[in-house]
DNA sequence: TTCCTTAACTAACGTTGTTAGTTTCTAGGA
DNA sequence: TCCTAGAAACTAACAACGTTAGTTAAGGAA
């Protein structure tokens, strides 16, 4: 086949399809060739709209991080914006594990990151804080976000009651976390971040007795 | 060369070449047969050792964890024994930054990664917090130290001014931040976990009245 | 109509992780 | 001491990977 009369692929779509592999089966299971299998194309094709197989996942990153809701940001009360804003960064995350560890690399060039940098940063500077300290206050933010979305806690514990008893004596329980573990991930989100803005509130009121 | 009077390989030594090469050059450079280059073998021999290249970056990636100081735990007051173990996990991690990806890949099954788990959870129950928050403690602390130990927040923005002054006004002087990368990266972390330990200092102060 | 660009193709290259099968040496038991 | 099992290296090869080169035909502009 060549040069059909309406073009098969379009960037869109292979975002879309990249998506829908990665969250299926993994980033290692998208590859140039099944991506354009799943297209009804060949794999060389792809490259007709995107440089390089990292272009693709820097938009499919991309995309996810355009769905995270912003409209918190300077509109409520900073600490309110701060909470409601890591919720909804967690939660477009999690929709999407296997993209985080690729996310979590920064927001280099792609649009979107920027933008919900742009946004953070903007928020807390003009609640009060200094631009310094907004910088690490949103660093330390996603740190903490970035790193509650990249795994479950958890489901890092297997089920197993013998692997713990011998040599891990205060992991006794620990087998029964992977039966609660969004629910136990889900506390410890809400915990930290509480503790997390909790400090900062204390921090923002030290500023100026 | 067949089967020579003494191994030329073990996993120690895999392990160490590998490690080596990984700090180097990165995780991608990381290939069987460039590891069985240096080790002065062909790529196969080293499935006489391990069973998959992954199990070899698992090895790698336990013995960085294993270097990690629990000392604290157990012996300081829980807030200073877990600002020290913070520290010291993410001085392990940003020793060999490029293990950090893989490391956020998989959950911790690895013996190293439970006598951490272990050490925490028993020093924060010894103190006095019931094992239920001790875990949401455990979980939100490694959130945080994995997710700043994942990537620079800093290194994630480009030094190039340009890209930030039309669209993204608050993210004027985003383009120093490179430069500087250790430094905010530091100060981001550290402001965290401060502000994280206060949090868990005042709801425990609420515990007992 | 002519002509450049676009978007598909086929074929191929060099690398990758891994397996199969072979060879030779070591270690342990009879 | 001899025999055997298995360990540890090898060579050869496979399928899958990302990517490039070169080809072809349709679309759009002049």
């Amino acid at each position: 086949m060549v040069r059909p009369r309406t073009p098969l692929l379009s960037r869109e779509r292979i975002v879309e399809v990249a998506t829908a592999i990665v969250d299926a089966d993994g980033l290692d299971a998208l590859s140039t060739r099944r991506l354009a299998r799943e297209l009804g194309v060949q794999a060389p094709s792809l490259y007709n709209h995107f440089d390089t197989k990292e272009e693709i996942v820097d938009a499919v990153g991309d995309a996810i991080v355009a769905g995270v809701d912003l409209s918190m940001l300077g509109r409520d009360p900073w600490p309110a914006a701060l909470r409601g804003w890591a919720r909804a960064y967690r939660a477009a995350f999690r929709a999407h594990p296997h993209v985080i560890p690729f996310l979590a690399r920064g927001p280099a060039r792609r649009p979107a990151s920027l933008r919900l940098a742009d946004a953070v940063h903007g928020a807390l500077v003009s609640a009060g804080w200094p631009p310094a300290q907004a910088t690490r206050i949103g660093a330390a933010m996603r740190y903490f976000v970035a790193g509650s979305a990249l795994g479950s806690f958890a489901l890092g514990f297997v089920a197993d009651p013998s692997l713990y008893e011998a040599d891990y004596p205060h992991l006794r329980d620990a087998h029964r976390l992977a039966d609660r573990h969004s629910e136990v991930d889900d506390a410890a989100f809400e915990l930290g971040l509480d503790a997390l803005i909790d400090g900062l509130e204390r921090r923002f009121a030290a500023l100026r007795p």
